[in-house]
DNA sequence: TCTTCGTTGCACACCGATGTGCAATCTACC
DNA sequence: GGTAGATTGCACATCGGTGTGCAACGAAGA
């Protein structure tokens, strides 16, 4: 009948199970930041379902920590293509780039702590597309002689977000406070003088 | 008869068993390093023994791991009430901290991953004391404006040595490079000036 | 109304790590 | 040589998490 859209296979049948879906997904992104060994019951109890539901979504727990790996990059990658593609200088563009990932980066602080241990491997695999454009993002701050040039650049950029996650560990992640702390501490370990990097970081409201 | 010193109850007998306690620590600390997830059989076996031989020297894992930090933590509160009795400037004393923790950050590196997870509360309250001199230290700098103030001392303090710790772990722990490094990177992100910064990196040779 | 299918609750087997017990073994010390 | 004690090798029970099977329930769809 009226098949409005894109595979409307089955309205509601389809969609309330897409919506338990997400939200275990949502609540394991949540729970496995506070813990990243929580377990699958963990998970369940917080997403308001039974273990054995989980499984019906997910086959196994690497199944359900690799989904959510990729989400995240697919999110990361878009946002860095995106900055990287204009022609703002390197502090400006890294500055947009904090004040964008701000509001997801203690969301998706897991990531960083599952690097090491079990699926570490696989992760950094993963992720590697982000690690490369942040690379080169930072490059471009150095070849422009406006990041310093202490680190080479793969390990400054690596440091440089870590950093921000670990500002958007420490309590004050309320509000934008947080955001301007991060962009400027982290401009600062770039190499940025003080004045520029406060004034990149107050570029973003 | 010939009792020189001081409790030397049997003289090859507890020593050659604190040696096996020594060697089991110190492995236990390099393979906790690599995996903080790694069980009593690696640990037992990466030291050269037998997993019972361990359960005879620490009743229980937790009972090793804290052995671990009380060790950790009585060498760093030792340097850096040291240091930070000192009067020299804040960034010189902070250049020669890194200096002084660089040949064992790496060694120590496991109770930056071991903080959250299964001991966190009970490491972090023995870490509590070095957090203080670590958060004075800043404090005093950023007092004396040679720190910039962007961030509260009890933050930018954990940051910064989180990124010593950073760098400590990404490949280029070679030689004195990585600690000159390490040094400057905090020391920019302290809001220490590039050209100030190197010169008290270099005051450490 | 009857069917479909996601969900539930319970069952189970499996696995790996923890911690303990105990006899055997080897070695430093008497 | 004999003995104490650290170490070993193996046994075992326990615990928690994983993944699976299956009969029920309940609500959307035919």
């Amino acid at each position: 009948m009226c098949n409005d859209g894109v595979v409307p296979t089955e309205s509601s049948r389809v969609r309330s199970m897409n919506e338990t879906r997400d939200r275990i997904l949502d609540v394991a992104l949540d729970v496995l930041g506070e813990n990243p060994d929580a377990g699958m019951g963990e998970i369940a109890s917080a997403a308001g379902v039974v273990r054995r539901t989980v499984y019906g979504h997910f086959p196994s727990r690497p199944d359900l920590v690799r989904t959510l790996t990729e989400r995240a990059v697919a999110e990361m990658t878009a946002m860095l293509t995106e900055i990287n593609a204009s022609d703002a200088e390197a502090d400006a563009a890294w500055a947009e780039f904090i004040a964008r990932v701000w509001p997801v980066a203690h969301r998706y602080r897991v990531l960083l702590a599952l690097r090491r241990g079990e699926y570490g491997e696989a992760i950094h695999n993963l992720l590697g597309p982000v690690d490369e454009l942040l690379a080169d993002l930072v490059k471009r701050g150095q070849d422009s002689d406006v990041f310093a040039q202490h680190l080479p650049a793969g390990v400054l950029s690596q440091v440089a977000y870590g950093v921000v996650f670990a500002i958007a560990e420490s309590d004050l992640s309320n509000g934008t406070r947080g955001a301007r702390a991060a962009a400027i501490t982290s401009l600062l370990m770039l190499g940025v003088p003080e004045t520029r990097a406060i004034a990149r970081a107050g570029d973003q409201p």
